[in-house]
DNA sequence: CGGATACACTTGTACCGCAG
DNA sequence: CTGCGGTACAAGTGTATCCG
């Protein structure tokens, strides 16, 4: 099984040096870069790769910090108690194809009951979660379509006087945010040992900052119960079952989206990013 | 080669709207 | 009015690239 999660994410640092200087040469070129994909499983429960639109699922064009040798992540093994237990005990087939997204420390922020979020590691999800996911999938959570580089702060112009930015601390050069846009979101189930699975929660990619983040009313009760502390780190796994028809007839249902958060033991935290 | 600069990403905080 | 959910914003940090 490790073989097979590792063939989502080898590096290859010719390819990705090579996609680099093709990015520089042609901004905009990166439809058809290779995809980081399971080929070992093709997709036996997952729709067809071929019905995503390239720029779908393409890797992001600059990974900076995936190239970084230092940050390559190491794909786990997957833990055996996700076939044993936890696939079972959500009552969905054990022989799921099963992906590793990304590896993160939990902040503060993550356990906020003020912040109710949980943000994933945006490298893990472009490379890793976004080629999983079918385009109406990818629409809802907003990972549909790259969103466009902002430019830098410096380099901004004035900012022209919009109304609906504009408030009375204005002339007080006081600025006043305006009001966030609603994002909705893909539906995700979290899932901890400790925890068991959460409730309904949303998988949205937020466009002022392109973080992506879970969030949602059963969140924090999901935390209180999970088994992962602040500056833990942990390895975040994905799956989803797929429907099977047969002859007109629903043969599995379709699950949820599963993300899989496993609490790493000390010393694989010790083997972990560079602190 | 090494410093400067540009850029991507993470994190923490401020703010808005709504429900109770 | 207050607390909460949801989001925007900006500072901080790390890495890639540029340039002398």
């Amino acid at each position: 099984m490790g073989k097979r999660t590792l063939a989502m994410v080898l590096y290859d640092p010719a390819a990705a040096h090579q996609q680099r200087d093709a990015k520089r040469a042609r901004p905009s070129a990166h439809a058809g870069a290779v995809v980081p994909y399971d080929t070992a499983q093709p997709a036996a429960n997952v729709e067809p790769i071929n019905a995503v639109p390239l720029n779908a699922f393409a890797p992001h064009p600059r990974p900076r910090r995936a190239l970084a040798p230092a940050i390559i992540q190491q794909v786990p093994e997957e833990p055996a108690c996700l076939r044993e237990l936890i696939l079972p005990a959500l009552g969905l087939r054990n022989d799921l194809a099963v992906h590793f997204v990304d590896s993160k420390r939990v902040t503060d922020t993550d356990l906020d009951a003020h912040q109710n979020r949980f943000r994933l590691p945006a490298d893990g999800v472009l490379r890793r979660l976004r080629p999983i996911l079918t385009p109406g999938e990818l629409d809802a959570a907003n990972l549909l379509h790259d969103p466009l580089p902002k430019p830098r702060r410096q380099q901004l112009e004035p900012e022209p006087l919009q109304l609906e930015s504009l408030t009375a601390d204005e002339g007080k050069n006081v600025r006043k945010k305006r009001q966030g846009m609603v994002h909705g979101g893909l539906p995700v189930r979290l899932v901890d040992l400790a925890a068991g699975a959460s409730g309904e929660l949303l998988l949205s990619r937020w466009s002022s900052s392109s973080g992506t983040i879970v969030k949602g009313g059963g969140f924090m009760d999901f935390v209180r119960r999970c088994s992962f502390r602040e500056h833990d780190v942990v390895d975040i796994w994905a799956f989803k079952q797929r429907e099977v028809r047969l002859f007109g007839k629903t043969m599995v249902q379709e699950s949820h989206l599963h993300l899989f958060i496993l609490k790493r033991d000390g010393t694989q935290q010790q083997q972990s990013r560079q602190e």
